[in-house]
DNA sequence: TATTGTTATACTCTATAACTATA
DNA sequence: TATAGTTATAGAGTATAACAATA
């Protein structure tokens, strides 16, 4: 119990309700927001937009996408899509050119310095897992990230294996 | 792998980056949107606002509570109580009384119909809990529940308990 | 006519700061 | 002077719809 410097009473400290606690979806909002805000605190300290890790990411496991290709597979809107890249192009991070076989299409990528950005931000995003889940051990670790795939794999699509069959 | 109709092509589902996925903070982060909007939606559908059940579970843990009592409990803006309250007020859910002693404060009680409504809150919530984490079996439920309440001890202080020591 | 990227618009949330009435 | 509740305002975030170029 804290205790008031001034009045020197006990300060009750204000406590959720036991069954909002006992809620899982309950937890996982709140811890969802949490890791959230940590995040995206970190990043723009870092000089990022919070969306930019997902991006240079997405470009860097499949390169050469189109614009609207990288925001279905980060499940972004499209008109999103544009001010992100707006911004890692005006950061020299990213490249659009226009496809030659498509000209709707912009067809984007990485450049030398986009790939560098990435690996700084594979670091800080090391960094802030290890940081949000330091109460756990590394047992606790993989479990917790076992069953959360599980859920994900049912609520969040584009985490789900690729089916093999027709 | 699904087939276009039309053209007979193999539609590659958009995916999400594998390291993406294999960052627990950012399952949390996903999931914890999903549990969000799942939940948003089935309160209004049941026609309460998505704060009610939270805010009449609040006040019937400990009754006779002040609005900003509430308010910090749940970690709301005391200013955005006073939206949820209005409404839960017309809703004829709880009452709003001058304190007699602090004429300040406004008690806020549960009615009658505030106890009823909260009963099917539960319900609802349990509902929501069973359908998202239908995934998991009972020992896995029972798992993830502990170890969110880890990290919410940490990152979410309102879930920690209460500490004895001076 | 449909699609890609773009822009514009509107709507929700949230955070902040003022304002009142009490203390 | 500080506090409880209230109101007003501004900013970010998001979702939607309209638009131009191309297919």
């Amino acid at each position: 119990m804290a205790i008031d410097v001034k009045t020197q009473k006990v300060i009750a400290h204000p406590r959720l309700p036991a069954e909002l606690v006992d809620s899982t979806s309950f937890l996982l909002k709140r811890l969802g927001f949490a890791a959230k805000g940590r995040s995206m605190d970190a990043f723009e300290e870092a000089g990022f937009n919070p969306y930019s890790f997902a991006v240079l990411a997405a470009l860097d496991e499949s390169a050469h996408e189109t614009q609207g290709a990288v925001a279905d597979a980060l499940g972004y809107d499209r008109s999103q899509m544009v001010g992100i890249l707006d911004e890692l192009e005006e950061q020299g991070l990213v490249e659009r050119r226009r496809d030659k076989v498509d000209r709707r299409r912009h067809v984007v990528e990485l450049t030398a310095d986009g790939k560098k950005a990435l690996a700084k931000l594979r670091v800080l995003m090391k960094h802030l897992d290890d940081e949000f889940l330091a109460p756990l051990d590394a047992v606790e670790r993989d479990t917790l990230h076992l069953l959360l795939l599980k859920l994900a794999q049912r609520h969040e699509p584009r985490c789900a294996p690729l089916s093999t069959g027709s």
